[in-house]
DNA sequence: CGCCCTTTTGAAGAAAATCAAGGGCAGTGG
DNA sequence: CCACTGCCCTTGATTTTCTTCAAAAGGGCG
């Protein structure tokens, strides 16, 4: 297990030198698996770490006065949190294991002794965080439709995962149970349901047991409306 | 018209000693009054420029593929923008001026010139950036219900606006139309109406020719179920 | 006074939630 | 090997929430 997978979506935003690659690849750090449905991290807990998922799907999970909860994020392999911790109290939200899920424990300290020595590490944390907030702003301009709603959240995942992928058709693993679907797209799960089928017998994109599959990525696109452009990815 | 609604933000949130506020008040800038419903900052830009709102209120816009608009954030005075242009190639979205509004515009350049000589500064930038990652989350763990949501919106308006406020009773302005609070809570101007008129009957919120009045802050509060903590402002 | 913009109110329709009941499938235990 | 059990997924019927369409009422300003 190596921390392959942050150097990688670092550099997919910025050019890194050799040294600086290195230096990251380079840190310390323990590697600790959760599994599905378990807190990676606790609402209120205040790391010193640098958490940064390898392997499998995480959420930021928010929860409700009454109990029902939204999922306002989704961490993927090379995807990081935990900075907030230089200047905040607490995490105000937790963080839960989508699938099984392998993240890295990295000494705060240490890794912000590697970010000061590259401005080009910096701004590539910066624009992770800049990048974070575009898909939350998405996340709300696209609360329209629930079908098509469910449909960019598709695209989204797909985009992340696939950053450099310019063929037309996916076939991939997608963790997420219908619940969680809802969670995050703030419908309830009888109506994913009906929205999955919809697509489905469109022929837009697929979902049995886990697997996603989308024949045409171009088509969902256009009925999501979606351009990767706001991710910010250097193809 | 000087800065201090910046540097009384920045303070809010970080102890800042007497040289470091004063830094941050001789920093040299432009001040701009944008008339209400225009664009104080264009989608696209590439500023070279921080952006500070000193008077009035302005807001993000997202546009719709349709042609339907959100807003996603509001800009009160003392909130800035456009730091993302220090490593990202353009704005995302447009500003708005909501009402009558004045930003200053201060040179890159020179900000960093201070942020770089002081680390609780730089703490202070992270920190507004991440209040305004809590504010999105919020907005979407909130939309359930639409008068709870207008609620919500009317307190985290009033907690930013009034933070050191421990009275019970609030009446200020609040330039925003019916169209435009629709747009913020992703709800048609017609149901904004009627939630309005749900509010003002239980009692909670009067909303009048741009004057909002709430004669009982905890009692909104509770009803929206709004808690400030996520706001981060030392009280 | 008349015009435009915003708010208000009404009625009908669409979208999603809720309530409720089966169905498939994997894992477990007899 | 088969029945049992639990977890999702699926489907239907009903109700609630919000949208859409439409029209009228108030208010500021030339």
């Amino acid at each position: 297990m190596s921390l392959q997978p942050f150097v990688a979506k670092l550099s997919a935003s910025v050019d890194l030198s050799q040294s600086e690659v290195s230096a990251l690849s380079a840190l310390p750090f323990i590697a600790k698996t959760t599994a599905q449905d378990r807190n990676a991290i606790s609402k209120g807990e205040r790391p010193t770490f640098l958490y940064v998922v390898l392997e499998g799907w995480a959420g930021r999970y928010d929860v409700r006065p009454d109990g029902s909860r939204r999922i306002t994020g989704f961490l993927l392999p090379g995807d990081f949190c935990g900075i907030h911790a230089t200047c905040y109290a607490a995490l105000d939200h937790g963080i839960t294991a989508l699938s099984t899920c392998t993240v890295a424990r990295i000494d705060l300290a240490d890794f912000q002794a590697v970010v000061s020595t590259s401005r080009s590490i910096e701004r590539a944390i910066w624009q992770a965080k800049l990048t974070e907030e575009a898909i939350l702003r998405m996340w709300l301009l696209n609360s329209v439709d629930a079908a098509r709603t469910v449909a960019h959240l598709f695209c989204e995942i797909d985009a992340r995962l696939h950053a450099g992928d310019s063929t037309n058709k996916r076939n991939f693993h997608f963790p997420l149970k219908q619940e969680q679907i809802g969670d995050a797209v703030g419908i309830t799960p009888v109506h994913v349901n009906r929205m999955l089928a919809t697509l489905r017998r469109k022929g837009l994109a697929t979902l049995v047991k886990r697997t996603l599959t989308i024949p045409d990525v171009q088509a969902l696109r256009k009925e999501a409306s979606f351009d990767p452009a706001y991710l910010h990815t250097r193809s």
